[in-house]
RNA sequence: CGGGGAGUGGCGCAGUCUGGUAGCGCACCCGGCUGGGGGCCGGGCGGUCGCAGGUUCAAAUCCUGUCUCCCCGACCA
């Protein structure tokens, strides 16, 4: 289905009205996807062209890295995720049959394939392997948004490695990032991977793949040579020009207590002070869930506690204090700082322990000024502090983008293997638990970057491995006109030479066809009219920059022309 | 879950405050003109105003409840 006269492409000039991110406006109007509920969404012909673009380029490259495509049920029995703990996570949808029976939709397969894979394997000579699908997700998101960049039901392809031990996963893992690259490098999209937290998933090691674009919902850190989701990021901080001198900086005596009535938040005493906010030190009460109880985290007053580092570097979860527990503990809120607190103290590594700063007094009303981290308080050192733009890596300066996930990478380790029982016996007659790893790519989040990375203001501008069709003919002239007896022996002509055409014979102006065009994005437009028919050549524009190509392509011989040319398109 | 906003022909909106014959633009259908950037003229079709209950002689409009959708935040294997 080639002609725009039959096919279903329901463009709209206005966007929808409440639609904020350019992918959710633009894939609406151009008619490539239709929403039926919050975070549910239909794909539509053209559309479903561009993602099964992805899909396909995704399949060859995983079966290239050995990668074995199957397919496994969105409907699952809920045992094997009591199993793993999983059956009590939020985002999980679970319903019951007609005998009452527990199931859930699966919100990814780990569950699945590790309980085939226990049934199967035996011996250490059935590894490694690994496996893939293209599959539903069913997710009960607190919150779906921006089109189909955060969904409630989504395709993923995930694939699973199964290895006798540690050194068979770093292979795989490598295998599997290596394809990743070309995955992405394939797709046309600018992307590039980072470090990411393995979070709930468990595991050892894990990145993602990021496609920098204004609707992304992550941050990355990113410098020469470096690259990390702002969740886990480290850097050098930038320094703080701490004048006048204060008081007790190196010299005899401790700390001076200043008067600062009412001033509970770092702005307020900086302000108050005349000291910079860095020379501050911001005292963060928490209660980590083991032997350590009540401690206080101490950052840099134009620092933010980064919380994921924090739970990361403690190895432990915790939660802020209560304000009782704070009072009873250290002073009145607002006013609480690490000297004289007879509690645990984790300080900071961008806080400078030569250095002088200012701090809560444990008193109401009062602060302490020339606090020197070891002569006034004990600590011990911690990375807990979120990065920010200007930080240095290596010598370089950071920053910070925002991008959109569209692939991840995970060592998962045995935390699967274990709970559904997935060994094998190694050749020593040794039952050991295989080593997985998981690997995700969303297509439809390829989509959406693709359309967010490219959309100019007359709308989508697909890089040519994504393009629902590789080329659209835009024919000028009424029904039954030479104009269009001509579009029809080109449009044969260029399919016949393999490329996918799309052509427009609807009965409809010029301007409407060369706004739908623009707004559809396929890379290569080739107009009809009665002007081609006199030079006999047909006009040629690219979309990207919607430059035109300069004279056009002579009729005579075009198809050739025509791919040669699609050949040299971004 | 917290905060904010919105439900009126297919789409985008006005009307609601101050109750009194449901409107506009686009799209769509028919006829004609036009034919290289969303063109023009004429004639049409299409809406239980999200849903339920209440107040009233009278409800899109006031009251109560409820459902749905969007945005910000929290959350996000």
């Amino acid at each position: 289905m080639t002609r725009l006269s039959q096919l279903l492409l329901p463009t709209e000039r206005e966007p929808p009205a409440d639609a904020e991110a350019i992918s959710h406006k633009l894939m609406v109007r151009a008619g490539l996807v239709r929403q039926i509920g919050t975070g549910l969404w239909s794909w539509l012909p053209a559309g479903w062209r561009v993602h099964q673009k992805v899909v396909q380029i995704i399949r060859e490259e995983i079966d290239a890295a050995g990668g074995q495509e199957m397919l496994m049920p969105v409907l699952q029995p809920a045992d094997p995720w009591r199993k793993t703990g999983r059956y009590d996570i939020d985002e999980l949808l679970k319903l019951k049959d007609r005998k009452g029976a527990d199931l859930v939709l699966a919100m990814t397969h780990e569950e699945c394939v590790t309980s085939h894979v226990a049934q199967v394997v035996r011996s250490y000579r059935d590894l490694p392997f690994s496996l893939y699908h293209f599959q539903v997700k069913e997710r009960d998101e607190p919150r779906p948004r921006a089109g189909v960049l955060r969904t409630r039901e989504f395709i993923m392809k995930d694939a699973y490695t199964f290895d006798r031990d540690e050194a068979g996963l770093q292979a795989h893992y490598d295998a599997y990032a290596a394809a990743y690259d070309r995955i992405f490098e394939r797709t046309g999209l600018e992307w590039y991977s980072v470090e990411s937290d393995v979070g709930m998933m468990g595991g050892s090691g894990a990145h993602e793949y990021m496609a920098p674009c204004p609707a992304g919902e992550n941050e990355v850190a990113l410098a020469p040579g470096y690259a990390a989701n702002v969740e886990v990021a480290s850097a050098d901080p930038q320094p703080v020009a701490l004048a006048p001198p204060l008081p007790g900086v190196g010299g005899v005596g401790g700390p001076e207590s200043v008067h600062t009535p009412g001033a509970t938040t770092v702005d307020a005493v900086s302000r108050l002070l005349e000291v910079p906010a860095g020379g501050l030190l911001k005292s963060l009460p928490i209660v980590i869930d083991d032997e350590r109880g009540f401690t206080v985290v101490v950052v840099r007053g134009d620092h933010r506690l980064n919380e994921i580092k924090l739970t990361n570097n403690l190895g432990a979860a915790w939660r802020p204090a209560n304000p009782d527990e704070i009072v009873a503990k250290l002073g009145p809120p607002g006013f609480i700082g690490p000297v004289g607190a007879s509690v645990p103290v984790l300080l900071d590594d961008a806080v400078d322990a030569e250095a002088g700063y200012v701090a809560g007094a444990n008193q109401a009303d009062h602060h302490l000024r020339g606090v020197r981290p070891g002569r006034d308080f004990d600590f011990e050192r911690i990375d807990a502090r979120r990065v920010e733009a200007g930080d240095t890596v290596a010598g370089h300066p950071i920053t910070i983008q925002a991008a959109i996930e569209v692939g991840n990478i995970f060592q998962l380790g045995t935390r699967y293997s274990e709970p559904l029982g997935a060994t094998y016996l190694d050749e020593e007659g040794v039952q050991r638990p295989i080593v997985m790893g998981s690997y995700g790519i969303g297509p439809a989040r390829i989509v959406a970057a693709a359309v967010e990375q490219f959309a100019d203001e007359k709308g989508i501008s697909w890089p040519r491995a994504l393009a629902p069709w590789d080329v659209e003919i835009v024919a000028l002239g009424k029904p039954g006109s030479d104009e269009l007896a001509a579009a029809e022996g080109l449009y044969r002509d260029l399919r016949a030479i393999g490329l996918s055409v799309l052509l427009d014979d609807r009965p409809a102006g010029p301007g409407a066809k060369f706004a739908d065009a623009e707004l559809l994005g396929i890379p290569l437009r080739l107009t009809i009219g009665r002007r081609s028919l006199e030079s006999g050549r047909a006009e040629a524009q690219i979309r990207r920059g919607l430059q035109d190509v300069e004279g056009g392509i002579p009729l005579e011989g075009a198809a050739e022309a025509v791919a040669e040319l699609w050949r040299t398109l971004p």
